[in-house]
Formats: structure tokens, sequence, C-alpha cells
RNA sequence: CGGGGCGUAGCGCAGCCUGGCUAGCGCACCUGCCUUGGGAGCAGGGGGCCGGAGGUUCGAAUCCUCUCGCCCCGACCA
């Protein structure tokens, strides 16, 4: 009786709450003027979120349902692979961030706080340090692995700067798996049922996305992946190539600059009066770009390093960062007190200082300052003039061949929304997650761990599906999976008929939304077209005195009538 | 953190340069009438510490200084 009773309110609630003119659902006709993302104007104005501060967003009800959406396919795929679902404090003693040393490598991204005592703590912005920590006070045996944990938990980080509504927030919420494994075979087969778990996801949840080599970056680990969204709004740019499928993100993208037309020059020093950059120098003597080595200087750990890439190319900091360490370019004074000569005349020929150069730089002739001002060296060849340690340190532009298949390749602009990493012990062993193997050896977990914003997926959706009018969104991931609309609520016959619709939609299991506000037709319609729904299932007298109503596909803007009773069927199919 | 822009009603904006009536417009909101297939119409109404502090001035939304917040570009992004 009890239980009879819950549950009746329980639908009373549920009916209140799928009703228009009872649910809070803000829209603005027009938008607030520091939206600049298509998803973060359609997200506020059809009334999803709402902006606290940088980088902190509220989910009111639509967008509350549809991550809600999102996490359930998320568990779903995350089950299914063996995951098992956990929760995690997000603050953290400062102890265990410093046991991994992240405590000092991470700079102000880190919300750090004490305790009444004193204690140092963090917020976290990530998981790994604290699942192992888990890990290794319960692991002690090859016999309890493999294990999976994952959590759909909120992380924070103090952005330096948060942007383009919900894509790249302080606060966000995330599903972060980690697997521990007891060998590498292991932590490879994981890998792999994650990848595929991805794949099913991002499908599922109705996106255009592609799978990406990425960098590893202060994470560790040896590899990683990125999944990517492909919009203008997002933030990364990946490489890829329509030839052999080669794809990775920019930051690590190897390419081959398209080579030019060699030139067999005799080694002479030009006058190049007051021409400092490639770009002057080359319209001052009429060669491309492509014939010039831009060298940069910079600075890393106090020592001077010459990077040197071809002059239509561009330096990639993250590349010759893998390669040198952190660096710095070098003040103007420094470059002339290191290379004896004016930014803009500098040249490899007879530097003593370290080298990397761009491996294209290996072959062909090039003209370079001369180290000496107001002049240029025309004819330098690698091995002769010069010598380097050659490593692939240009950024990929549209146009590079692919080092694998030769085929140009093409630079998309994309939303990072999952990743993958291969951590290997990097987290394990400091913080002596170890176990027993069949020996009696003690080793640490081979571990990956394993990220998706759930946030990302809904923008990134949003991104990829709207027109003028608003959201389109996916089926899977809408908030409702149809909008009723009586247009006219004062008209007894369209309200009988609607609440009979709603009925017995929603028995069926059909989540819908009734707009029954006492609105105009076309203050409904805009209304509808913006939050996006995907169906729409249109009252009108005229069609009702025929027993029609009307069906429209948010998308496609086709409806078609259909009898009353033929409805929930048609709806349901 | 560097560069740029913006803070005036819930939202979008004007006014500021060249100081001076009661700070204004559109939308939204409230009341009534009317209307009901693409953000209707008429009439009436409520809502503002002009981001904050200090200064200049007889007088500051407006000029000056400081400060806070938000957005964009870049750096950064485990």
């Amino acid at each position: 009786m009890l239980y009879c009773q819950h549950s009746l309110q329980a639908q009373k609630y549920l009916e209140v709450n799928m009703r228009f003119s009872k649910m809070f659902i803000p829209t603005l006709r027009e938008a607030p003027s520091d939206a600049e993302a298509i998803s973060h104007i359609l997200m506020t104005r059809a009334g999803y979120v709402r902006q606290l501060a940088s980088g902190l967003y509220i989910f009111l009800p639509l967008g509350w349902r549809v991550l809600n959406k999102i996490n359930a396919i998320l568990k779903e795929e995350m089950e299914k692979i063996g995951a098992q679902e956990i929760s995690m404090p997000i603050l953290h003693p400062a102890e265990i961030w410093q046991q991994t040393g992240r405590w000092d490598v991470i700079g102000d991204e880190m919300f750090r706080l004490k305790d009444r005592t004193g204690r140092d703590m963090c917020l976290g912005m990530t998981h790994e340090e604290i699942m192992t920590w888990l890990a290794s006070k319960e692991i002690r045996s090859y016999r309890d692995l493999p294990q999976t944990w994952y959590q759909i938990q909120t992380k924070l980080r103090d952005e330096a700067r948060p942007k383009s509504g919900i894509l790249r927030t302080r606060e966000f919420s995330m599903k972060d798996s980690y697997s521990f494994d007891a060998s590498d075979e292991g932590l490879e087969k994981n890998y792999q049922l994650h990848a595929d778990a991805y794949h099913k996801i991002f499908s599922r949840c109705g996106l255009k996305f592609m799978q990406v080599e990425s960098d590893p970056g202060m994470m560790g680990g040896a590899t990683s992946h990125e999944f990517m969204a492909p919009s203008p709004a997002g933030e990364d740019e990946v490489a890829i190539c329509p030839g052999c499928g080669y794809s990775a993100n920019v930051e690590l993208a190897l390419s081959v600059p398209v080579k030019t037309e060699p030139k067999d020059w005799n080694k002479e020093e030009v006058h190049t009066p007051e021409k400092r950059t490639v770009k002057e120098v080359s319209n001052f003597l009429k060669l491309s770009p492509a014939y010039f080595i831009k060298s940069i200087l910079v600075i890393a750990d106090k020592t001077p390093v010459l990077a040197m890439v071809r002059g239509d190319q561009d330096l990639h900091e993250k590349k010759l960062a893998n390669v040198i360490g952190i660096h710095r370019p070098a003040l103007k004074t420094e470059v002339k007190e290191i290379l004896g000569v004016e930014a803009g005349f500098i040249g490899p020929a007879g530097q003593t200082i370290r080298i990397v150069a761009d491996n294209c730089l290996k072959e062909g002739m090039y003209i370079s300052g001369a180290n000496k001002p107001h002049y240029h060296t025309k004819g330098i060849k690698a091995g002769q003039d010069f010598n380097a340690e050659w490593h692939d340190i240009h950024s990929a532009k549209s146009g590079d061949l692919c080092t694998k298949c030769g085929n140009p390749l093409g630079i998309e602009r994309v939303i990072e929304i999952g990743n993958i990493f291969k951590l290997g012990t990097k987290y394990s062993a400091p913080l002596k997650a170890v176990f027993l193997d069949e020996e009696g050896n003690e080793k640490p977990i081979i571990m990956g761990s394993y990220g998706i914003g759930p946030a990302r997926i809904a923008a990134a959706a949003i991104e990829q599906s709207n027109d003028k009018d608003g959201i389109i969104w996916p089926k899977s991931i809408a908030p409702f999976d149809a909008e009723l609309l009586p247009l006219n609520m004062n008209d007894p016959k369209t309200v009988k008929i609607a609440e009979k619709l709603y009925s017995e939609l929603s028995a069926r299991g059909i989540d819908v939304l009734m707009d029954d506000r006492a609105e105009r037709a076309g203050v409904k319609f805009k209304d509808a077209d913006l939050i996006g729904i995907p169906v729409q299932i249109i009252l009108g007298e005229k069609n009702l005195k025929e027993g029609l109503v009307e069906i429209k596909n948010r998308k496609t803007k086709e409806a078609v009538k259909v009898k009353i009773e033929e409805v929930v069927g048609k709806v349901k199919g």
C-alpha cells in the first residue's frame, strides 16, 4: 500500500515535470552578448544552461536530462567491458599528489587549499593518484587483477582561460576509468576494449568523430589516443591522411613538406639591407620562402639551442619541447650575445651551439642569415655548411605529405571528446601499487586511464547539428523523445486529445514534453525548434476536425498527417 | 600571464566623445480586452545604487584614478 502511494506520487511528479507550463525552461529570444560558440548560444537561448561565473555552468532541467542520457550510455558501455562504477572524493590530501610529483609539476591550474588544521589539500583535476592509492591499499596478488574502475565525477581545474561556453570550463563532469593489469598484454587488451567502447559510445550519441594519435604529455606513458569530433568550434587540430587513414593531433603529426625544385647555387653572400624576416627576404630576392631556413634561438634550461625549419614552415613548440625539453624564446639581447649578430640575420653556418633542425632541411640548398648584419648566404647545404640533430619539428599543415603513404594531408579543427592513455607504471611505481606475480615477485601494476567529457559530447552534438532555428538533437541524447504541440489551449477538443496522446505515449515509455502553455502557435513552434526535440506532434484545430495530427521531423522539417489513433505507433516506430 | 573589447531593467541595446530636465528604446514581465498554424494587436502598469570605490566639478552614466567582473585573440591546457 505504501509502495502504491509512493509510485502514484512519483507518477504525478513525473507528469508535472513533462508539462512545459510547469517545467523550468527559460528560453530567450536573444542570445546573451558574451556567448560566441553556437553550442553556447543555443544552450543558453533554449534554456539548457546558465552561467554562474567564468567557466562555471548551471545545468537547468533540460540540460541535466541531456547529460543523464549521455551518462546512461556511458554506463552501459562501460559495464559491457567489465568496468565497475565507484565514486571518489573530489577533495584530496596533498601527500598523494606529492608522491607522484604532480603536486609540484602542476602549476596554477590546480585548486589548492588547506583544511582547518593547516593540512595541504587540493581539488581533484583528475583521479590517477587516488585510484592508484586505492589499488595500492587493496590489490595484493595477480589473482586480484585485472580490475577496471570508473566513475562519472566532477573535476576541477583552474583553467587559464575558460572558453566557448560549456566546452572549456573550470568545473566539469568526466567519465574516467582506470585499468589495472598484471602485464603489458593485459593493458593492451583493456586499452583496446576502451577504444572499442568509445567508438560505440560516440556513435550511439550521434556524433561524427575520429580516433587520432595524441601526445601523452604530462600524463606520462607511451601511447595515447584522442577521440575528436570535427567542428570549427574546437580548439585542437588534427592531421588526416585520406590515403592511408593516418590521423594524429597536429601536436605530434608527422608530415613531409612538399619538396621544392632543387637549386644549384654557388655559395655567395647577398646584401639584404633591413630585410630580416623570411617574408621580407623572400620578397626582396623574389624566391619562394621554401628556399629559406628559418632559424630560431631558444633557451632550454639555460643553454641556447638553435632550432631550424624551412622558411615556409612553422616551428612547433611542443615537438621541439619533446626533443630539448621546456624552453623559451631567446631575448633580442641574448641573440646578439650568443650568436654575435642581431636577430634577422642569424644562420647555422659557423655556429657551435646545439642545433636542432627539421628533417626536410637535410636535402636541398637554402638561403639563410649570414651571421653578419644585412647579409644572407645563398647556397647553404646540410652536412657541408652545418650539422644538426634531425627531427620533425615543424607544424604539419594542409598539403604536407603523409610520411606513411605520401598522400597530401588535410588539417581539421576538432573538439576533444575523449582520450585514452597507456600509463604503464607511472603512478603505480611511486605510489607502490604492487602485486605478487605467480613466482612471488613484487611488481608494479600496469595501468591505463580513459576519459570522456559528457558535457563536451552535448556541446559537440549541437555544434555538429543545428540550423538557424535551433538545436537538432540526435535521438539518443535528446532531453525528450517527442514534443506535443497543442496549438490552441482554448479549444477543449485540442486539449482533450493532447491529454489523451500525452498519457498514451507516456504509457508506452516515450518521453514526451507537452507544450501546454497558453501561448500562441508561433511561440510554440519557435520554442520547439529552438529546444530541438527530434519529433514534434502538432495538434491544430483544422486537422483535428478530420481526426488528424501532424508529425514533424525537427531535422528535415518534413511533416506527415496521421490519424490520431496511429500517432503512438508512428512515434514509437 | 600578455594583447583587445565590454559592464546602463531579466535579455538585447542607445545615451558617454562635447558633464546639466524625471536615464531612454525594443523584447520579456504584470492587469484587462482581443487573438490562436510560425515569437500578434490595443490600453494601462511594475522594474535601474548606470559593476564598485575614490577624485574633479555648483552638478558625473558621461571626465580622471584605482578596482572587480565578463568575453575574444595569444600563451597555457596532466
